[in-house]
DNA sequence: GTGAAAGCGCTAACAC
DNA sequence: GTGTTAGCGCTTTCAC
């Protein structure tokens, strides 16, 4: 939309009487300029409100200082915001670097691979971040193919051991930490027969989040009175609270969940049965706006810092396209809250 | 960043014998081109994949075929879904139109127009979304000022009688006919004493849902053993609680929420009461997915429509810079379940 | 109906 | 260290 009176490189440099190329090398190549004149520019910068047109930049360089990212149609569930709070903070970092976020919708890896043909030559998008990676993800090897920068936020997950450790960077969290602390926690305040509550399918994430609880069992091995149970269920709240009962039967004290649907249902399960301050002692997972309006315990993705981690790498990646391949893994926080009162 | 051999309209021209202008032509203004050189043109830009730089057709147009739309923190509570569904479906909607959504963030309504000023002169967006509107919104009157195109996802809600009605488009969802549907269902089948469990300040939002309820009860004043009662507390589940608690006190058998945050907890409430029939006779909105999860009955917001009008409404104005303000009011869903049984 | 000319705002390469 | 030249890919204006 046309705005009154844009300010152009061409008006600068007449109103200070210097080439626009000098302007030019005060924004992009300081070094080049000398101190004085340097300043002098800087300040009429400062003062005319001058805004290099990014169009122009980009036409020339072929650079459009846009990072794509997917957006997954909702009903993904309780933990849909995750994505969410990530998408926040990947823009707030893409902003302090002077980069934007570009969004794109797709049913599927193909649809996307083709979002990526029409941005990258259309849009001249500098790279992208991956969300929701998954096993043989062929959009990772279809950039990793051109050259193309990216990030994923997610670890590969790839199946079988003789498929060789991801060559692309990428930023996760790492849930079996998260499970482990909550475990950790668990024993600590006294419980012995400590149940998971887990997705049935192999997914990565799950198994992950199960690995944890197991650790943290395993590693107290030989304490009296120590049994690990599982159970497995759809990730629904229903899924949950059948959990809890079949766990509560094996004579579980406390309860260490995938995630916070499965969570709320097994807390609500234990609220009416006969023992109703097991309710405290369940555990959930992402801890949602579900966990804190109910006063759940949920181990917390720290999303932001996730965001600001792929948008370095990703920066690496950009400013050279040679820079070898990164993985971070952060530390998820275990978030601990006291159940609401719902008896009054 | 630089993809392999992309064609430009130079390329074509040159490789079908006619000039780059024609070419052009037949994208943007076909009528001016002959028949037969449309036709052989545009079958060449098909099987080339050549796909216009907006780069540069922005720099030439000052048009982006961009739209901004604010991203707000997480932490809005349960429902920030509905913000979520929302920008997915403003993404397919503007994707459908040959337009993108560039997203931002900030703290305030100030740091949203400076983001405006930066947004409108760098990027050339060409109009704006709003969203989380609120009482004497200082953006609606900054971008109307300026002629920049908009449409604001949610009313104005003014304060006092004296202000007039927005000058502005908006498309909204009828928060009164969703809870107005929703008592109807309770009365429908057999409740009289019906509670509505809202927030306790004077939002816009609130005070909507609020009217919709009463609109129902008043509709049957008469009706035998009818009886409105309210409750309103802050918005968390132990709110909710306390609210049917309260109301249940009070002979309620019925309980419309202004939020599924409110029902979650008067659900949880009503099942470890001493009628935990009552359960199923919570009604609460935004339908979220703790909704579904638990398997609450809510008031779903058909958010994909919304983001579908607003698009069309800013098509409008962008368009034609004079289109006269419209206005949409969309009508929720109830969206019936089956409280999910805990006991098992 | 089609082509030629000009220019959107910017910067890399080179000349001064 | 600063200015000039050229051109990124496209479209509006105006000849033909």
């Amino acid at each position: 939309m046309a705005v009154a009176s844009r300010v152009t490189i061409v008006d600068l440099a007449h109103q200070l009487g210097v080439s626009r190329q000098t302007i030019s090398n005060v924004l992009n190549a300081p070094h080049r300029v000398k101190e004085e004149t340097r300043i002098r520019v800087a300040k009429a910068i400062e003062e005319s409100g001058y805004r290099p047109n990014s169009a122009a930049r980009q036409l020339r360089n072929h650079i459009s200082k846009n990072v794509g990212m997917r957006l997954h149609p909702a009903g993904n569930g309780i933990s849909g915001t995750v994505l969410t709070g990530f998408l926040y903070g990947l823009t707030q970092a893409a902003h302090s670097h002077g980069y934007r976020v570009t969004l794109y919708c797709a049913d599927s890896d193909e649809e996307e691979i083709s979002r990526y043909e029409e941005l990258l030559t259309e849009a001249d998008l500098d790279g992208f971040v991956l969300t929701a990676t998954h096993q043989d993800d062929q959009r990772a090897a279809w950039l990793a193919e051109r050259g193309i920068p990216f990030v994923a936020f997610g670890r590969p997950w790839n199946s079988g051991t003789d498929v060789p450790q991801a060559s692309h960077s990428w930023v996760d969290v790492d849930g079996r930490s998260g499970t482990r602390d909550a475990t950790e926690h668990l024993l600590a305040a006294g419980h012995r027969r400590i149940g998971f509550i887990g997705w049935p399918n192999g997914s990565g994430v799950g198994g992950d989040r199960r690995a944890g609880w197991y650790d943290a069992m395993a590693a107290h091995a030989g304490t009296e009175g120590l049994e690990s149970l599982t159970y497995f269920g759809e990730d629904t709240a229903a899924g949950g609270s059948s959990g809890a009962a079949y766990l509560l039967g094996q004579g579980a004290t406390a309860f260490v969940c995938a995630g916070d649907g499965l969570a709320l249902g097994a807390s609500a399960y234990l609220r009416q049965s006969n023992q109703p301050a097991l309710a405290s002692s369940v555990i959930g997972f992402d801890n949602t706006p579900v966990a804190a309006a109910v006063g759940l315990s949920s181990v917390s993705q720290p999303v932001e810092s996730a965001a600001a981690e792929v948008m370095r790498l990703l920066l690496g990646h950009l400013n050279s396209p040679t820079a070898e391949p990164q993985h971070v893994l952060l530390r998820p926080q275990l978030e601990l809250r006291d159940l609401q009162p719902f008896n009054h």
